[in-house]
DNA sequence: GTAAATCTAGGTCATGCGACCTAAGCTGTC
DNA sequence: GACAGCTTAGGTCGCATGACCTAGATTTAC
């Protein structure tokens, strides 16, 4: 086994981890590469021996980050009852709408990251990317709970952008997030029941 | 009339116009004094005049940025057939997702103030009562369509974060515009015609 | 007309940044 | 054990930033 390889893998990792950490607490300006050096206890011109430039930084950060995100995504089980019912999705539902609620820091680095695309191809791509990746996991999950293609695109079509969008707004909306919840999940319910074209 | 404070306010409203341009342009780190110095023809000590720290503009910048988008919304009509139709929401909805599908000036900006909201509380306290006063607003020019105030809150509550949701995750999603709008006005009218609770 | 206020300009300061360069130390190979 | 390639450290460079200071110009008030 080349140790050599791994100690390379380790210390990027490392590199990776306060990039992610600095990201999260200071923004996209406070990730700098002698605020990375610090962090990791190396010296800047070690961490500019793994990352030439800071956007090669920002880069496979994002990269690893999207990746780890779809991870988690594609791990996510849907209760499945015999009796397919709005409960079903209600649950997966809920778990994204928690995320805006308390503002974790996936909710932070993600607001970094859009903001950052904005000016950014190479990351703005990363985010294309990982949206649609999103919408393509979330319609394999969902696919046998749907009647028609129909349905069960414009179902994801709804709850991506609404859940995105929550977690901006989650404090500031006049409907509490289990209210919200339900009326999702029934709304998406029903969008996946639809026999016939509206 | 007071000429100095003309003066003043136009010297004032040109740095903020600047700014703005800066920050939709340039994002967060891109709006520093110098260079709204330079894009205004002012000396640097001259914008500081005008506002102490960089901090005093980003809140007077935020300030009236979201007061104009709110008198944006309230300007907004929304027709009113003799027979109430999902018909006239959707010339609203479109209108919302028009923005965010064309990344407007005012979503990429938005974007910026999402992700300095994340570790600027007075920013975070201005997004946050923007949103609160898009919920009001909204919900005044919704009220007449709505038969409880329990569907009319959870139109707005659903509506208000697929709109700025929208804006981050529209061109990545399988169904696309048109059928979304027809979609959420679907949706949204029935929440609004709702007799009972569900 | 003069004194006070408002406004404008130029300059300086310490700080932090990314990129770059050079020279060591380490490691595995032959 | 010598050589080559990978890894680490220290230092320098030019540049941009926000804050601050001082002084001069302009306008306003009395």
């Amino acid at each position: 086994m080349d140790i050599t390889l791994m100690v390379k893998t380790a210390k990027t990792e490392k590199i990776l981890d306060a990039a992610q950490q600095l990201l999260n607490a200071e923004g996209d300006y406070g990730l700098t590469m002698r605020q990375v050096a610090l962090k990791t206890g190396m010296s800047l011109s070690n961490v500019q021996y793994y990352f030439k430039t800071r956007d090669d930084l920002l880069k496979a950060l994002a990269d690893r980050y999207f990746a780890g995100c779809l991870e988690e995504l594609r791990a996510l089980e849907i209760a499945r009852s015999q009796d397919p019912s709005p409960r079903d999705l209600e649950t997966l539902i809920l778990i994204f709408l928690k995320h805006g609620w308390e503002l974790s820091e996936m909710c932070r680095i993600f607001r970094e990251y859009w903001a950052i695309s904005t000016r950014n191809p190479a990351i703005d791509s990363y985010v294309k990317d990982y949206y649609r990746e999103v919408a393509s996991v979330l319609e394999a999950k969902l696919r046998p709970m749907a009647s028609t293609d129909r349905g069960l695109s414009r179902a994801i079509s709804l709850f991506i952008p609404y859940a995105e969008g929550y977690s901006i707004t989650a404090t500031a909306m006049p409907a509490d997030m289990d209210t919200m919840a339900k009326t999702l999940a029934d709304i998406m319910f029903e969008l996946l029941q639809e026999q016939t074209q509206g």
